[in-house]
DNA sequence: CGTGCAATTGAAAGTACTCAAGCCACGTGG
DNA sequence: CCACGTGGCTTGAGTACTTTCAATTGCACG
């Protein structure tokens, strides 16, 4: 999550996520291992015992649920520094899986909270980040119920485009399935919304894995539905 | 949302909530002040500054975001013993507004916020609640990504029943509107459901702000989607 | 140079929205 | 006591957007 902070789609935006990198540093990581996944595989299944919370040391993860209608829902996608799994109780709310090839550093859960609940420095600095991320899935709330399709992917682009740093050479590391999934669209709205950025030139795209972005602003005014692109 | 959470709509639909009451009773209530609210009244304006964090001792609040088009994103409902404003850093993200005569208590938040962190116990109990709203948040999210305008609705009024513990004069304490831009929905789309649910006898209405529910396993399902309401 | 999966495109259908009117309960004032 | 106005809710008709279903294209790999 920490990387897909710097810019904000919305206009409630908010501060910039503190990276969690930061509190990984701060952790206990004595008890902590470190668990590689390939591209695919998953780590742990929703409704699984959750005796671990994990970090993402390389590689991209998601986060899924599946509906009873076999649909998915994508919660979120973390990269390296992110926490996941740990607001799941006794059990994991999610599926998780690696989007590519990854090293997760994995935490005993009980001791994990316990030393943290213990130092009221990263009591504190955890807190901020349950609270950014409340406030992050708020914001998707808002997403989700409120923008149209073209809004949710100029939004996602941008976040995509902050992960990386950068506005060029921009990679889709996750299919269009888990866009859509993540959106709550089908693949081929998005796709549809993809080409009709390309043909008004918002966005470049070299290959179906890989997009610029020649002009900010425009995108951020597509995400923020000051002006539709057509 | 203590109060909203004995029965829930999904099928993901995890634990039920502990109270933040419980919470309130061991916090520190030293430094805190009562305030009421009429009907309607703002308690603090997204982008205020936050100096205090809230409990609810009598009524319902909710906090709402006003969109750059004028219109509304209802975040939640918060009902006696809910702790709100609190994922806020030093601003607050959404708009406070009582729906009832309310009394709330005031936290100074930093003082709050620190004799949270000096206590393990209290560390704890905080995390249990964050966590858990953000699950919450999180279930929301595939309400609003995936269900239909009938699954939502039908969803809210579990929520509604669950709330006040009863499946017959259960009361809408809010307007269409808020119901509305709490599901993501339109005012007439609300209504158009609800009259297809009464209909079909799903629900009962005595008038437009209080209904009943005959056989509350129909609209489990139809909250679930396993099957449709004509 | 096929094979297979992912992504795109097209046509048709469906769902929720917009705009507009009507209804109803309630409070006000003649 | 009744006419009137107001605000909240419901109903209707038409529209727009997204989905669904069905091909088709593109690309990586054997």
């Amino acid at each position: 999550m920490a990387a897909f902070a710097n810019r904000n789609a919305f206009e409630n935006g908010a501060e910039p996520l503190k990276s969690d990198m930061t509190f990984a540093a701060a952790g206990p990581a004595a008890t902590a291992s470190i668990k590689r996944l390939k591209t695919g595989e998953t780590l742990y299944m929703e409704g699984d015992r959750a005796p671990y919370c994990y970090q993402v040391v390389e590689g991209v993860m998601k986060e899924y649920n599946t509906l009873a209608d076999g649909r998915r829902h994508v919660a979120d996608f973390y990269s390296v520094g992110d926490l996941f799994g740990i607001s799941d109780g006794g059990e994991h709310a999610h599926t998780a899986q690696a989007i590519t090839d990854c090293a997760v550093l994995r935490h005993p859960r009980n001791a994990y909270l316990r030393s943290i609940a213990a130092s009221p420095e990263l009591s504190q600095q955890f807190l901020d980040i349950l609270m950014t991320r409340l406030h992050r899935a708020r914001q998707r709330l808002i997403m989700l119920g409120r923008m149209s399709a073209a809004q949710r992917v100029a939004a996602f682009l941008l976040r995509l485009s902050s992960e990386q740093q950068k506005t060029d050479k921009i990679q889709f590391v996750m299919s269009r399935q888990d866009i859509a999934d993540h959106l709550g669209l089908t693949i081929e709205t998005v796709s549809r919304v993809l080409t009709t950025f390309r043909n008004s030139r918002v966005i470049e795209m070299t290959n179906s894995r890989c997009f610029a972005i020649p002009d900010i602003d425009r995108l951020d005014e597509a995400a923020h539905g000051v002006k539709a692109i057509h």
